[in-house]
DNA sequence: ATTAGCTACGAT
DNA sequence: TCGTAGCTAATT
């Protein structure tokens, strides 16, 4: 008997929430839940996956397609991966398609395009038609790209008219994305090859070598036996005569092959450390489910700790999840893990191709490997094992996926600890409130590491207050404090790292007689002035000259305000001209491996200063830093913006941080125009309990995170009223189903940081509830859940 | 995301 | 009255 399956199809548009149900033919009948399948979708075919496989009722089946072709032979998401793709779908409000999706290299399996095949072979064709026809007679796969190529803007009128006549018609061919990589390896084949017949080769000479050379009996690679002098024409002569077998084996990419295992330390962990370990390894020994938040202060040690769990995790068998939040940052872990693990490391993070992260996702798959690293995508990874997901610097913002759907990892490793049965260590020096709070709550276990290691002292942290600066006439970026301490540490031959969170040479350019100040014509927010004299903006990225005049007033008195890292890397080497200066921000670090670059050659002590944005303050070691500058952390403060104070401390500590982590206790200088700001005073301080607890006390009296969840619905509309109109209906629906204020608020509508963007206009309505699931079921109740003008953020890190 | 199908308006 | 642009609804 046939059988039905339940099918999602791989397309990211919120309105398709349901799956379609297709029909089994027989030649696939092996197929299972979890594959990758071809359907017919409306006119087009589509990749699909299959959900659930069950008898078919012979009443309605006339109606249903078959699926015509398969992906997979064998299932390829896994039972797990299934259970977590669900769970985010029903916490994020979204189809199980755009879920299952993420789990796959480059989102589609399979490339799918529409070609053209003559129907009709014998039609009459008018003249200006007849080329166009022939080709597509002529080449059976054709598709519009090589049709156009070859007759221009007249391709797609000719088509269509053929099309009406019902001479050619249209269909969809696919291929496989990922393309698997082969060598050719060969061995000794010893049934033939005895000692009698090599004794006996007087006149293969060099076959006889390389016999010899292969005597091991193990596969060697063609490029092996050719480094060794062996040609191409020797290897084929010996699979000819049957001295050796070939095989093709499948090789993996691996971008970061060249950066090999060092010679392995063996390192004495701190007593912290050591405590920490007992209290991590009984739940990876026992393989339970088990949260960490692991609170550490700058140089205390975290990573190592994560080395360290690791490894107890690999005595079990199973596989390690490490998580950073950036790229860049897993360059100086992936050396420090393949110290340890040397080959049984692998990296995902969104720059690889599809091609090296299929097969990334394939070692893992096998447990071929058993450490991976990676940015926020590489939680989709198909593990064979899973015992550890490791979250470094937790309470990082680059772990939220800015677009739909909109998940955080955090989220998603906490319920796959669950899932996987694992250990999850929540790692932070500065860990984000709902974190901690959950911590203090024994949803996690709290564990402290409030030392550095070998006891070295957390830098000396004095505050500038600008506005006195400004009272002396100092209109510098630089303080004289600052300056004064960048002199002392270039004298003694140390370096400097300086943090001004803004890139760019002014922040905005203003018209001095009208006051105009340029914004970005697609999104509406200020202009940045970049040095090699264009104006950016630094949302959409577009690039714009600069006026010569005011567009308004035609006045000639356009001016630039604010400071960004441009200006700051002018005025040090204007003030420092023998200092060596290098600059670190997004418009520095363009290329692949130009961050690693930069901060390799400052560590090797080429540079004395480094300036950057927030990029400086990240995650890196260099022992010869001492001194560190903070320009602008307290800039953010003035966002209306209920994380702005968790962010500038945060800030703070993380690039103070960065200073003394050799033998020389580090000094650091924060520039401030809020210094009697909590924020600011406990970064001066590195005091994260104080700060926690002023924090938490404005969250619960605002009702914020972590007392309140929130929920961010963004209404959108060509029309600037309609958009308004229908928050305010969605509003009002809202507090007729939610009566009680204490525990249900909804705030807004109020424009959107962008609220203009490409002729759409954007309208916030931000939901704060102690239930989630509450406000979950109501948006689904009212089908916001499928309403394509409504954008759904389920805990934004933005409320704007 | 695409596309087939429908309505409204303009040229013939 | 036909043709086409623009919008809507449906995709098993």
């Amino acid at each position: 008997m046939k059988k039905l399956a339940d099918i999602y199809i791989n397309i990211p548009v919120k309105t398709i929430v349901h799956s379609y149900t297709y029909i089994i033919p027989e030649q696939f009948s092996f197929l299972q839940a979890g594959s990758r399948v071809v359907v017919p979708f409306g006119a087009r075919k589509m990749e699909g996956f299959v959900v659930k496989i069950y008898p078919m009722d012979e009443e309605n089946s006339d109606l249903l397609k078959e699926i015509v072709d398969i992906i997979d032979t064998e299932s390829y998401f896994t039972t797990k991966i299934m259970q977590t793709a669900r769970f985010m779908a029903q916490f994020y409000l979204c189809s199980l398609g755009e879920t299952l999706r993420l789990f796959i290299p480059g989102k589609n399996s399979i490339k799918i395009r529409q070609i053209y095949i003559v129907k009709d072979k014998n039609a009459e064709i008018s003249n200006e038609e007849k080329a166009v026809y022939e080709y597509i007679k002529a080449n059976p796969e054709c598709d519009i790209k090589q049709l156009q190529a070859i007759f221009k803007e007249d391709a797609e009128i000719i088509i269509k008219s053929l099309q009406k006549k019902n001479i050619i018609d249209s269909d969809y061919a696919y291929k496989n994305r990922g393309k698997n990589k082969y060598k050719t390896y060969i061995k000794i084949n010893s049934t033939v090859v005895t000692t009698e017949l090599l004794a006996a080769m007087t006149r293969k000479k060099v076959q006889k070598k390389a016999l010899e050379f292969l005597g091991d009996e193990k596969f060697h690679s063609i490029d092996e036996l050719k480094n060794n002098g062996f040609s191409s024409t020797i290897v084929k002569a010996l699979i000819e005569n049957n001295y050796a077998v070939a095989e093709e084996k499948q090789i993996f990419r691996d971008s970061y092959d060249m950066v090999r295992p060092q010679e392995l330390m063996d390192i004495e962990l701190t007593d912290e450390q050591k405590n920490v370990m007992q209290q991590i390894s009984p739940y990876i020994e026992q393989g339970l489910t088990k949260m960490f938040l692991l609170h550490g202060v700058t140089g205390s040690g975290k990573t190592q700790i994560y080395i360290e769990a690791a490894v107890k995790v690999l005595a079990q068998g199973k596989q390690a999840l490490i998580l950073v939040p950036e790229i860049v940052l897993t360059g100086q872990l992936v050396v420090s893990l393949k110290k340890v693990f040397a080959d049984d490391v692998v990296v995902i993070h969104s720059r690889l191709t599809v091609n090296e992260r299929n097969d990334a996702f394939m070692r893992i798959r096998t447990n071929n490997v058993k450490i991976i690293i990676g940015a926020r995508s590489a939680i989709f990874a198909p593990f064979f094992n899973l015992g550890l997901i490791v979250m470094d610097e937790e309470h990082d913002a680059s772990y939220k996926q800015d677009e739909s759907p909109r998940y955080h990892t955090r989220d998603i490793a906490v319920k796959m600890a669950e899932i996987y049965s694992s250990v999850l260590i929540l790692g932070s020096a500065t860990p984000s409130i709902e974190s901690y709070f959950a911590a203090q709550n024994n949803e996690y276990q709290l564990l402290e590491m409030p030392h550095r290691i070998d006891n070295k002292p957390l830098p000396q942290i004095r505050c500038i207050d600008m506005r006195e600066e400004l009272h002396f006439g100092n209109r510098h970026i630089l303080s004289r404090p600052l300056a004064a301490l960048i002199e002392e540490t270039l004298q003694q031959k140390q370096q400097i790292i300086i943090m001004l969170n803004r890139r760019g040479f002014s922040t905005f350019v203003m018209c001095r007689s009208c006051g105009l100040v340029m914004k970005c014509p697609q999104c509406g927010l200020p202009l940045v002035y970049h040095r090699q004299n264009y104006l950016q903006c630094h949302h959409c990225d577009i690039r714009l000259p600069v006026p010569d005049v005011c567009p308004d007033c035609q006045s000639r008195y356009i001016k630039f305000f604010g400071s960004g890292t441009e200006k700051l890397e002018q005025e040090l080497t204007e003030t420092f001209p023998n200092a060596r200066t290098i600059r670190l921000d997004r418009d520095t670090t363009g290329k692949k491996m130009a961050h690693q670059e930069i901060l390799q050659s400052f560590k090797a002590g080429r540079y004395d200063i480094l300036l950057g944005t927030q990029m400086v303050a990240k995650g890196h070691d260099i022992p010869n830093v001492t001194a560190v500058g903070i320009i602008s952390a307290d800039a953010s403060l003035n966002m209306p913006d209920f994380r702005a104070a968790e962010r500038c401390f945060g800030l703070i500590t993380q690039t103070a941080g960065r200073a003394g982590r050799g033998d020389v206790k580090g000094k650091v200088i924060i520039q401030s125009y809020n210094p009697e700001h909590y924020a600011v005073l406990c970064g001066i301080k590195q005091d994260y309990a104080a700060f926690y607890k002023q924090e938490l006390y404005l969250r619960k009296e605002l009702f914020y995170p972590p007392y309140a969840k929130l929920i961010k619905l963004t209404v959108q509309d060509k029309v600037e009223q309609s958009a308004l109109d229908k928050a305010l209906q969605l509003k009002e629906k809202f507090r007729k189903t939610f009566k009680d204020f204490s525990r249900y608020q909804i705030i807004g509508p109020a424009p959107s940081i962008i609220a203009n963007f490409r002729g759409i206009y954007r309208f916030n309505l931000l939901v704060k509830t102690v239930s989630l699931a509450d406000v979950n079921a109501f948006l689904r109740a009212e089908k916001i859940d499928i309403d394509k003008a409504v954008k759904i953020d389920i805990n934004p890190l933005n409320t704007m």
